[in-house]
DNA sequence: TCCGTCAATTGACCTGTATCAAGTGGGACG
DNA sequence: CGTCCCACTTGATACAGGTCAATTGACGGA
């Protein structure tokens, strides 16, 4: 079935990134993007290569990630469907500085600069949806470094499981379940701790009574226990 | 003497971010900014309060520092010359989540939503502006998470001193200056290293005889050697 | 049904970096 | 010129989280 005979404009409107804009305006997007097939394991970009369009996962689950020297991997972001990715390096016109990769089949919608620069020029709103996109990340990423900084690895896993979950409404009745989207060492990778480290501090967590595990589903079982949660015994 | 009274236009020419803008458009921005002194010590703002715009640093230091429940204070980023914050969080319309204070006199220029959105809606070149300057921002972000998961607190500090030096240039001569822009125990939680420890591997690399310290200045003496140096003796 | 593979777990041990606690030195102010 | 203060240094010690090595478990293919 080849990708191309889809209806890629309306594909188009139902992203986040490209709601409510006209048919017109999707035309002329759907005509500078193509919409791609990647089997679980293919790369879509590596570092080094240069950058003359962004992405968006459609359907499946990217991961942007750094190697080290020493060969060590670091998962920078997991990025899911609706998702869009690698909008800044395109803006700034350098090479990729991560790697893309599909984590699964994974169908994904790659928009050409020269699209985005001409839909630009021709709609300032659409400007403004992409800074709002790009605002979005640089948030994220600034949560990220805090977490990293002032967190241990518990407080950590325990953010992670509980992201999504609204905090406040003291409301979040009883159990949740939680579902990774991915392995456990990607998700490990994704918290900067090894995949030993996470599964320990899982099964920690574990025997104080506040989740289950359950292969990849995870099962909170008091949702305000676990954000005071402390170590000690 | 009234900041007011100050030629505002010309000040923006001047900034980077606001370059080869005609006078109109300068005009037009003038009137949603204005310039502020703050004092050594003055906080821009703090987090929780609401967004209305954002702020390029014209003369002196700025830190964006966040602060742990535990009272630890992580600095995210210093802001020099030249040097915008706060965008991303204006567009997306969020509350501040991070403070910012001021680390020495500084001269603030403060630029208002409004006016950054109407400008955007007069000339889709501005809006490709801003693009390029969050994009900077968040393409700096991604290199520090990968330095702070991928890279020891050595790697960490001989890549903060080569920074701005061309790298690959093997020609990079001898002796090289790099003045620290703000105190070491800053710096030192810039790099998500506690000052004791920043301290150590400073003086660790001294007598290896990369560098020399002479107090806020440090003398690279061979930048080469400092990029390949490995712990050990 | 058995095997191969790869993810996850578990144990024993190790180390980079934090913590706590004294120093030390220099510059501004009286 | 002394002295207070603050930034920095230095030493001793602790521990979160990493590393290495085995073991177990889950699942898909032949």
């Amino acid at each position: 079935m080849d990708v191309r005979a889809f209806d890629l404009p309306r594909y188009l409107s139902v992203l986040p990134l490209f709601g409510d804009m006209t048919s017109v305006e999707l035309e002329r997007l759907a005509d500078g993007s193509q919409m791609r097939r990647l089997a679980r394991g293919d790369m879509v970009f590596r570092v080094g290569q240069p950058c003359e369009e962004f992405h968006v996962t459609v359907v499946g689950q990217v991961k942007l990630f750094a190697i080290s020297v020493a060969g060590q991997e670091k998962v920078i972001e997991l990025i899911g469907p609706g998702q869009s990715f690698a909008e800044a390096i395109m803006f700034i016109g350098m090479a990729y500085i991560v790697n893309a990769q599909a984590l699964t089949d994974t169908l994904l919608l790659t928009v050409s600069k020269q699209a985005v620069l001409d839909e630009i020029s021709h709609d300032p709103r659409f400007a403004l949806r992409m800074l709002a996109g790009i605002s979005r990340r640089l948030h994220g990423l600034v949560r990220d470094v805090q977490g990293y900084a002032l967190h241990s690895g518990q407080q950590r896993v325990i953010g992670y499981l509980l992201r999504g979950l609204d905090g406040e409404s003291g409301a979040e009745a009883g159990e949740v379940m939680v579902s990774l989207p991915v392995s456990k060492s990607t998700v490990a990778s994704r918290l900067s701790l090894t995949p030993e480290y996470f599964s320990r501090v899982l099964h920690e967590l574990e025997s104080a009574g506040l989740i289950e595990i359950e292969t990849r589903e995870i099962r909170i079982l008091d949702a305000n226990r676990l954000a005071r949660y402390q170590p000690g015994s």
